[in-house]
DNA sequence: ATGGGCACCTGGCTGC
DNA sequence: TGCAGCCAGGTGCCCA
């Protein structure tokens, strides 16, 4: 389920709750993530103290006054907190339970996510020393973009989404801002006049930003709360929307296959 | 350096 | 109904 939306909209709703409290217990069920749980992890977290939770591109560090848990939520995983009496379900696959009683429960059917720790500064960590800029900062604008894919043939979709350009940009919302900014997908980077770029970052900043503030947008279940992720597709634009009719000019949208991901446009608003 | 492809998994949906 | 096949919101890593 996660963009970053998602991700920003996970840290906000666990945060409050776990820092400042003492980690009392910690149980992995399932090691196998992405990367194996750290051996001893367990008596790492335990007894120390959250100072906060925080956010790298899509990676939750959970800090610590001993060092830092760093989580992802891979392609399907989630973080709630639960109390204790509520039901281990399937593919719960590790347990931090704090001194206030909350547990924040890790969920991930494909587990893809991860479960790592760090002793230092988890910004130096191998995972995240080598990362471009948050899309909502000022770092990144359209002189930087402009700058950092001159002479690279690489399409603008795949571009965008690799995260020593920039983090945080998925498959949903790459195909979204180059509707919006009207820049077909396949474009190379290099071949992107700079006002064009200033056109996409600012697509890119609207339609993340959009979405962090009404909790995710695709995330919540269209009908309502029964817990299942589904999308709010009636907020994108080109995403998942092959064959229907673009909301600008009526031409059918199209699906096409990029680096092994769906990409959608609309065939006559995008160049 | 750059770009392409693979890998890691489970589950839901489609079509025969 | 059963089942094979395909697809999925991520991303690190290996190879040419």
């Amino acid at each position: 389920m996660p963009e970053l939306p998602e991700v920003e909209t996970t840290r906000r709703g666990i945060a409050g709750r776990l820092t400042a409290h003492r980690i009392d217990e910690v149980i992995i069920r399932e090691r196998r993530l992405r990367w194996p749980v750290p051996a001893g992890l367990e008596g790492k977290l335990t007894g120390k103290t959250i100072t906060g939770v925080t956010r790298r591109a899509k990676y939750l560090l959970m800090l610590t006054t001993g060092g830092s848990a760093i989580m992802h939520l891979g392609m399907s995983g989630s973080l709630r907190i639960v109390k204790p009496d509520v039901a281990v379900q399937k593919h719960d696959h590790f347990d931090i339970r704090v001194d206030s009683g909350d547990i924040l429960r890790f969920n991930d059917p494909r587990r893809f996510g991860c479960l790592l720790w760090s002793a230092q500064d988890p910004a130096k960590h191998p995972l995240l020393a080598r990362l471009g800029p948050e899309p909502l900062t000022e770092a990144f604008d359209g002189h930087y973009l402009r700058t950092n894919s001159r002479g690279r043939k690489i399409s603008i979709k795949q571009h965008l989404m690799n995260s020593q350009v920039v983090v945080g940009i998925g498959n949903i919302y790459a195909s979204e801002s180059l509707f919006i900014a009207g820049i077909h997908p396949q474009r190379a980077a290099g071949r992107i006049a700079l006002d064009r770029m200033e056109m996409l970052v600012q697509a890119v900043k609207s339609v993340l930003g959009e979405s962090i503030r009404v909790g995710g947008t695709t995330l919540r279940d269209f009908y309502g709360s029964d817990g299942k992720p589904g999308y709010f597709r009636q907020s994108l634009r080109v995403y998942g929307r092959d064959g229907e009719p673009c909301k600008k000019c009526d031409i059918p949208i199209r699906q096409i296959v990029q680096g092994q991901r769906s990409t959608f446009y609309c065939p006559n608003c995008q160049h």
